[in-house]
RNA sequence: GCGCUCGUAGCUCAGUGGAUAGAGCAUCAGCUUGCGGAGCUGAGGGUCGAAGGUUCGAGUCCUUUCGAGCGCGCCA
């Protein structure tokens, strides 16, 4: 809608530029906004005020000038166009344009988040990796927040046109420590052998020791080297992520071996390739760049002979990093430069996107340099940071180290939450429901800010999270609409003549179809700031917007059909409007909800 | 020390450079002979951490500063 008016303001924008009276170079600097006060019309237009200094002439004196173009027509949609304040264009907008739209929404359907009047068949093709927790634990709580917004930015891409790839980075080196370590330590725990120091604890590593011992009952299984647990626990810790994951409704495409990079080859001709365009060398000698002050320089100092260094400071690194070990033996970034090559190489994505929690920014810059020792062009790969969130239990920080044995795993939380929402549904409708939960809680905040989450809160008093308000606008439609269907009333897009929209006038009813018209709007901001949170308020303020309306209009009236057609069109737009962001959250869409006592909770008090 | 992020109501958080800064929770007061009351209506509650700057206009952009979190390996 705001579009459809953006094209209308531009048409009248450029008319006057035709007729003199505007220079060229304003017409890109129309924007259509929202109006907090109702008595500022639909929508508003402050183009007057930002072009008033090109043009020369006063806020007021261009607005009057456009507004008389934009009403000159006598189907354009305005009612009324006022100037207020400074040079604000308040835009009134006839009912029967607004309503309109409705035959739109009907029409779009699930695509009504791809409704764009300017939307391409294809943006392109993307990488999107996320989560990629280390085969050696398990889906945390705080991995949690970014499955759900890596899962969330994936949706809206699609929605948003480009053909997306959500991709899963399995770090399986061989050579790693870590990994051997948690190998040694699940072998310990199978064999009843003496704890490795600083070894992995916790019931999860028994888990895995048991489900090897189970899953291998023929075998001497002492007489097995570490390689080979190691193996064995990696994969059965990959099957539990796989699991825990589609639990809360996360899918990849890919799974990618970093190990397969090694055997394949690919890690030894990305090596050469950096080496053969002169952005890698075994010369004795670190860079670094050193801060004074406000002047910084770069300082070589010199090495021992041996590893190979990636001069990632020639690309905007702040340190040049190893490549390959004095023994040889290739560094994690290794691995790294030969995944940036599988990607944008080989396999040819326009953009590679990586969401990392915050104790990783500071791969920004190496990455980025990885990215352009390699000929990329920087725009090609992005890291996206989320903030830290932080657990409350009891009113505490609940710590969740890897090691000591306390880890608040995201299958806890969900099933936690669905437990509590729904003590006597089912094993599969509990986890619906605390998916449903935990997804809302984690989207609700920018990704790009702290968080607390306390974790009382999210499983005692779930009944009081919004998530239940945007759901049950949604089962409410639909039982009206059931209603409706038992009178016989049937509706879709072609079935009621436009002529009956026009009944549509109550100013609740227009605000909802405007609510709903926004979602495409959203999804495109999405999808250019990442701010995928703002799906969630939308979600309730379109909910509001129907709670309103059902309070104002009632919808089946049978003494008065075309009206009470044109209002199941309004609620089967809504409709659509809440299923699609639901389908974008990664959240179910209840066509019933019934409300259940909440679990008995000890009673605390004296 | 250097870098990244954050600071908005009692709490948790929204907020496209725009008009009188919002929501949920919590507190208090109301609403139903009709489509689902998990709803609706209203009230109280704010020096947008602080100080400068940019401009017609700053919670939003820039600089400085205070506070909080995180990161700075030939670990992965």
């Amino acid at each position: 809608m705001r579009e459809t008016l953006q094209l209308l303001v531009q048409a009248a924008v450029d008319q006057l530029i035709a007729s003199g009276a505007f220079p060229a170079d304003v017409r890109n600097l129309i924007e259509i906004s929202d109006t907090k006060n109702p008595d500022h019309g639909d929508y508003a237009c402050n183009f007057a005020l930002v072009a008033s200094k090109k043009i020369g002439q006063p806020p007021r004196k261009i607005g009057e000038m456009l507004a008389e173009t934009l009403l000159a027509d006598v189907d354009s949609p305005f009612e009324a166009i006022d100037i207020a304040g400074p040079g604000f264009l308040n835009l009134r907008l006839k009912p029967a344009f607004v309503a309109g739209f409705l035959v739109d929404i009907l029409k779009a359907g699930a695509e009504l988040p791809a409704a764009r009047l300017s939307s391409s068949p294809s943006l392109g093709k993307i990488n999107v990796e996320f989560v990629s927790v280390n085969p050696n634990g398990p889906i945390t709580v705080g991995s949690g927040r970014g499955a759900a917004f890596g899962d969330a930015l994936v949706r809206v891409f699609r929605a948003a046109g480009y053909d997306v790839d959500p991709e899963y980075y399995i770090n399986d080196g061989v050579n790693s420590q870590q990994m051997r370590l948690f190998a040694e330590s699940v072998k310990s725990y199978a064999l009843s052998e003496p704890f490795p120091e600083n070894g992995y604890k916790g019931e999860y590593v028994k888990d895995v020791a048991t489900d090897v011992a189970a899953k291998f009952p023929t075998e001497d299984l002492a007489s097995k080297e570490v390689g080979w647990w190691q193996a064995r626990s990696q994969e059965l810790m990959i099957e539990r992520q796989r699991s825990d994951l589609a639990t809360f409704g996360v899918a990849f495409n890919n799974w990618f071996s970093e190990q397969s990079m090694h055997d394949s080859g690919l890690v030894t001709e990305s090596l050469e390739k950096l080496k053969a365009n002169g952005s890698a060398d075994d010369e004795c000698y670190r860079a670094e760049v050193v801060r004074d002050g406000k002047e910084e320089h770069l300082e070589q100092k010199p090495e021992e002979a041996g590893p190979l260094w990636l001069r990632s400071t020639k690309f905007g690194d702040d340190k040049d990093r190893v490549l390959l070990r004095s023994n040889g033996r290739p560094a994690y970034i290794a691995g790294d430069v030969a995944y940036m090559e599988s990607k944008l190489g080989q396999r040819k994505y326009d953009k590679a996107f990586i969401i990392l929690g915050p104790d990783h920014h500071g791969y920004i810059p190496r990455m980025n340099a990885v990215c352009k020792a390699l000929g990329y062009p920087a725009e090609k790969f992005e890291i996206i940071i989320f903030q830290i969130v932080r657990f409350l239990k009891e009113g505490k920080p609940a710590p969740m180290r890897k090691r000591d044995g306390n880890i608040y795993e995201l299958r806890d939380l969900i099933d936690e939450i669905g437990a509590n929402a729904a003590p006597s549904a089912t094993k599969e409708e509990q986890q619906r429901v605390g998916r449903d939960v935990a997804r809302f809680f984690y989207l609700m905040r920018s990704h790009d800010t702290h968080m607390d989450f306390d974790i009382d809160l999210a499983t005692k008093q779930s009944d009081e999270n919004p998530v239940f308000y945007v759901q049950y606008a949604h089962a409410r439609i639909c039982s009206v609409l059931n209603r409706a269907a038992e009178s016989g009333f049937v509706i879709n897009a072609e079935s009621v003549k436009p002529e009956v929209y026009e009944l549509l006038t109550h100013p609740r009813e227009l605000a909802l179809i405007k609510k709903t018209m926004d979602l495409p709007m959203e999804v495109a901001r999405c999808a250019k700031d990442y701010g995928v949170h703002r799906l969630t308020t939308y979600a309730v303020e379109l909910a509001r917007s129907y709670h309103h309306f059902y309070d104002a209009c009632r919808v089946i009236q049978a003494d008065q059909p075309e009206l009470t057609k044109a209002r199941i069109a309004v609620c089967q737009a809504v409709a659509i409007g809440l299923k699609a962001t639901f389908e974008l959250l990664g959240i179910s869409a209840p066509e019933r909800m019934d409300r259940e006592a909440p679990a008995p909770v000890a009673n605390t008090e004296s």
